[in-house]
DNA sequence: GACGCGTGGCT
DNA sequence: TAGCCAAGCGT
């Protein structure tokens, strides 16, 4: 009788319990095809890089439709794929996906490389998505690891040591339990275990498939796997924006590439530092509604402080921008903190009309 | 290794 | 509710 080592066991299992209870995604080819197109699978893990699966549903579906293959996306224009994008954040993995769309298309005759060292030369293609892209689209064997991996394997091995200073060592262990076929299922199944059954927090230990296994189930509490180190207090920050209207027009300026919100449109605005009193982009009868706009950033909390006014039709502020119709303010595709100063601005205004 | 980089849902 | 968290990457 064979004796199964550890590892093994935990891929069987693993892959036992995905068979059945697989998560239907868009972006999954359909149970016993082995179809993954790459470029589906690539436009996936980008979208859901730090973003929930809820979140990417209804952008992929609007990608694939509008760019039904990578040479359909190298071709499109900058702005309108970023104004596609808005909304979804991370701004810079737009930029970088049109700049891999076109490496693709001119550089590799339009057909992604099928390695992993190939794909992680692509921008916007770290370890973690090269490594899913070369197993799922391409069936290799790959480390993949992300934050769902990361829990999962702390627990299984009860790591005690702190991230980040634990990645190499939770990155061998996924490595010992990665199995040489079906990569690409067994790192689906372990993204679709941590987010459904092994959770950040509250897991479903009574149902998981790895119950047997695992280590942490076996201590007090297994939900304090992985240990973090502690987190910095997020600062606050209050900003101006200006609304600037003419003739049914609202001026809308690009924000560098660079930075916060980088590529997208936007309303002229202030540095977002603490500086008192900016000054605004023409001089006008500013009006300042009510309530600032609070929005939170990753590493900040911000209150834009938004400005209203209108202008005579040869007023023009200085820097570049363009003059958006009011009515289309929908395409104009504004990351969200823009789009709900332009939505408390319209909301003022017909509280005004109303008085 | 640390930091900058969005947004929305959950508890 | 205020913080935590999510299929990370580039610098």
């Amino acid at each position: 009788m064979r004796v199964e080592g550890r590892a093994t066991k935990i891929a069987s299992d693993l892959l036992a319990h995905y068979d059945v209870h697989a998560r239907r995604l868009p972006w999954r080819a359909p149970p016993g095809s082995n179809a993954a197109d790459p470029y589906r699978v690539w436009l996936s893990e980008v979208m859901l890089q730090q973003t929930t699966v809820a979140a990417v549903g209804p952008y992929y579906a609007k990608f694939l439709a509008r760019w039904p293959t990578v040479a359909d996306l190298a071709a499109s224009a900058d702005a309108d794929l970023m104004a596609a994008w808005a909304g979804l954040g991370y701004y810079a993995r737009a930029r970088n996906l049109l700049a891999c769309a076109r490496a693709v298309a001119q550089d590799h005759g339009g057909v992604f490389p099928d390695t992993e060292d190939g794909l992680r030369a692509l921008p916007g293609v770290g370890a973690y998505t090269a490594a899913a892209v070369a197993a799922i689209a391409f069936g290799q064997r790959a480390v993949v690891v992300d934050a769902n991996v990361e829990r999962v394997v702390a627990r299984l091995f009860a790591i005690a040591t702190p991230l980040p200073a634990a990645r190499p060592v939770i990155r061998a262990a996924a490595d010992s339990i990665t199995p040489d076929a079906r990569a690409g299922d067994f790192a689906q199944a372990m993204m679709d275990l941590g987010a459904t059954i092994c959770t950040s927090r509250n897991p479903a230990c009574g149902i998981c498939p790895l119950r047997q296994d695992c280590a942490a189930v076996l201590t007090a509490d297994p939900a304090a796997y992985p240990v973090k180190a502690a987190k910095k207090a997020r600062p606050h920050r209050t900003g101006h924006g200006w609304w600037i209207e003419r003739d049914g027009h609202v001026w809308l300026v690009r924000r560098p590439d660079k930075g916060l919100l980088g590529g997208m449109r936007a309303l002229p605005s202030s540095d977002w530092g603490d500086a008192p009193d900016p000054t605004p982009p023409v001089a006008a009868r500013w009006t300042t509604i009510e309530t600032d706009v609070a929005h939170v950033f990753t590493h900040f909390s911000l209150a834009l402080r938004v400005h209203h006014a209108h202008v005579g039709p040869d007023v023009t502020p200085e820097d570049e921008g363009e003059w958006w119709p009011i009515d289309r303010i929908g395409e104009a595709g504004l990351p969200t903190l823009f789009a709900r100063a332009a939505d408390a601005v319209r909301k003022e205004r017909q509280a005004d009309a109303r008085n």
